[in-house]
DNA sequence: GCCGTTTTCGGCCCGACTGTTTTCAGTCG
């Protein structure tokens, strides 16, 4: 699949043509191009062979013919030529927050700054003073940019940043006068990373608000702080964003927060032609405003139904709701089990009573108990008479329990030649298999891709875990041809799994969602190794959402019985 | 560069904050 290349080839033509000082609307095509592609479930290798691209939208003729081009060639040719009209890392510069592409464009001009080096000594020389719009402060406020630049860690793992948005929102909520406060932002859309923190308050004293909040333990660095609006960074670089608004306007405010940026420009064009304004304070019919209060007032007067928060990417959920269209999404609720957990058996902290207790407390049905298996030693995997002394445990635990069952399942290694850890008399006792890849990551894409398919033809295995094997941030995936896997998955009738695990999201959003349109069924499991995780089952739950999935693609929603029966595995009686 | 229930040209989302200005440009979200 090129679609990512693609994309990031238009983002790099974007960011050129920022510094040239292009039209911006033509930059904004190309960035809009860029996404369109970058959120693709198909490969567009499949679009461009139909001469189906110009269908998309946001690519017209010059951005199909780009893709055309890279595809044939290898080198897209309108990204080639702006490429020589600046220097090959200058656009590198602008990732340096407080530096934008006209500083930028100003520097390399006036002062032949191409890289971050010179950049620095830049920004030390008295000349750059003599530039216009160039004083001491902003110098200060871009060399603690490039500083924060130079010490970034990336995005942050939603994982992380959960927790410190609860201490945030716990403290808020104890100043005096404020009413409501809610996170907003890419946290509140659940992506698996965000950038910063969104916090939005409404309350009678503005100032003691932002007062608190720069305030707060862990600032070590205050970005910004005006009379409804302030931004500090902690000090483990994380970013947070604060607005106080009025409660008026709480349902427009949050809507412009938690964006996303993208949702939020096609409300604004939907708007624009009804003839309305939408910003931040509400919808606008001149002066008038006709909504504001609540986010379902205001997707109500631009004609559509309130949209959740997970479906606000431009990814087609604008037009669904404008159609009445939009899917019911799966909920917290419709979860009856944890379809992957690990104990201490093989790598994990709790014992197999502790880990269902605790999915007992979540209000599941039931658990998968899924420990590593022989080969995988580094985790401690089971050998076959450890798996099958577990069984014998698990039947001694499972009738002390009332209302819960605990399931016996594995978690195999597909070892490099494509053959599952246990064999087939071991497999076919258990309740759920689960395979996954562990070892021999380097392979190729042939080989990767073979492997799982090989273990999904073994009639045993039910799920595939951690599909790509990626790790956020710190792992790529392994060289894995999803289309392929997917194809096979539903021919196999195996599932595929959303790991919720925080670290690898894996398969994700837009993964999923490709693979329930292909017919395949989703698992969710949080590949616990302590029930302290058992909380990620809501990531992974908002990430299913985010892939517009309903209760009915995914596994868990099923009661026991139906999903030993979807499994065709009878299954313990009761 | 893309797009069209005001179509093939003339539009294209909106506002806060900052630092530089003396009315505004750049950056960010």
């Amino acid at each position: 699949m090129k679609n990512r290349e693609i994309a990031r080839l238009f983002h790099a033509t974007a960011d050129i043509l920022e510094i040239l000082d292009a039209n911006r609307f033509r930059i904004n095509a190309y960035r809009r191009a860029a996404r369109v592609v970058e959120d693709l479930t198909v490969d567009i290798a499949e679009l461009a062979a139909s001469g189906e691209l110009t269908e998309l939208p946001g690519i017209g003729q010059g951005t199909a013919d780009a893709i055309v081009d890279y595809l044939e060639t290898g080198e897209m040719f309108g990204y080639e030529s702006v490429r020589k009209e600046i220097p090959p890392k200058l656009a590198e510069l602008l990732e340096i927050p407080g530096l934008g592409p006209k500083t930028v464009g100003m520097l390399w001009r006036e002062l032949n700054v191409r890289t971050l080096r010179q950049l620095k000594r830049a920004l030390r020389s008295r000349k750059i003073l003599e530039l216009p719009g160039m004083g001491p402060k902003k110098v200060l406020k871009i060399q603690g940019g490039v500083r924060a630049y130079e010490s970034r860690s990336g995005r942050t793992l939603l994982g992380a940043a959960l927790p410190v948005a609860d201490r945030i929102i716990e403290l808020l909520r104890g100043v005096k006068g404020v009413k409501d406060v809610s996170l907003a932002g890419s946290a509140r859309r659940w992506r698996s990373t965000i950038g910063d923190l969104d916090i939005l308050v409404t309350g009678s004293d503005p100032k003691a608000v932002i007062e608190a909040f720069v305030g707060m333990d862990g600032v070590v660095d205050v970005l910004a702080s005006g009379t409804t609006k302030a931004s500090v960074r902690m000090d483990d670089a994380l970013q947070i964003d604060l607005r106080v608004i009025a409660a008026a306007e709480w349902g427009a405010a949050l809507m412009y927060f938690t964006g996303s940026k993208e949702h939020n420009v096609r409300l604004r064009g939907i708007a624009r032609k009804k003839g309305l304004k939408l910003s931040e304070y509400g919808l606008f019919s001149g002066d008038d405003r006709v909504a504001a209060k609540t986010e379902k007032a205001v997707y109500r007067k631009l004609g559509m139904p309130w949209i959740a928060p997970e479906l606000r990417e431009d990814r087609g959920e604008v037009e669904a709701a404008l159609d009445r269209s939009l899917p019911t999404l799966v909920t917290s609720e419709d979860i009856r089990g944890d379809l992957h957990h690990h104990t201490s058996w093989s790598d994990g902290f709790a014992s197999i009573e502790e880990v269902a207790r605790a999915a007992k407390r979540r209000g599941y049905e039931y658990i998968i108990i899924s420990d590593h298996s022989q080969s995988l030693s580094i985790a401690n995997g089971l050998s076959e008479e450890r798996l099958l002394e577990q069984g014998e445990e698990i039947d001694r635990i499972n009738k002390k329990l009332r209302g819960f069952r605990i399931l016996k399942g594995t978690e195999a290694d597909i070892k490099s030649d494509g053959s599952v850890d246990y064999p087939d008399e071991i497999l076919s006792g258990l309740d759920v298999v689960i395979a996954s890849i562990h070892s021999g990551f380097e392979q190729s894409q042939e080989q990767i891709t073979g492997r799982i398919i090989s273990a999904m033809e073994n009639p045993n295995v039910d799920i595939i875990g951690h599909p790509t094997g990626r790790l956020i941030e710190r792992r790529e995936p392994y060289a894995v041809d999803l289309d392929a896997v997917m194809r096979a998955a539903a021919e196999t009738g195996t599932a595929l799994e959303i790991n919720c695990h925080d670290e690898r999201v894996d398969l994700n959003d837009i993964h999923a969602r490709r693979a329930v349109e292909m017919g395949v069924m989703i698992s969710l499991g949080t590949d616990s190794h302590d029930p302290s995780q058992g909380w990620m089952m809501d990531i992974g739950v908002h990430t299913a959402r985010r892939a517009w999935l309903a209760p009915q693609s995914i596994l868990n929603t099923l009661d026991r019985r139906a999903l030993l029966k979807h499994l065709s595995r009878s299954g313990p009686a009761r």
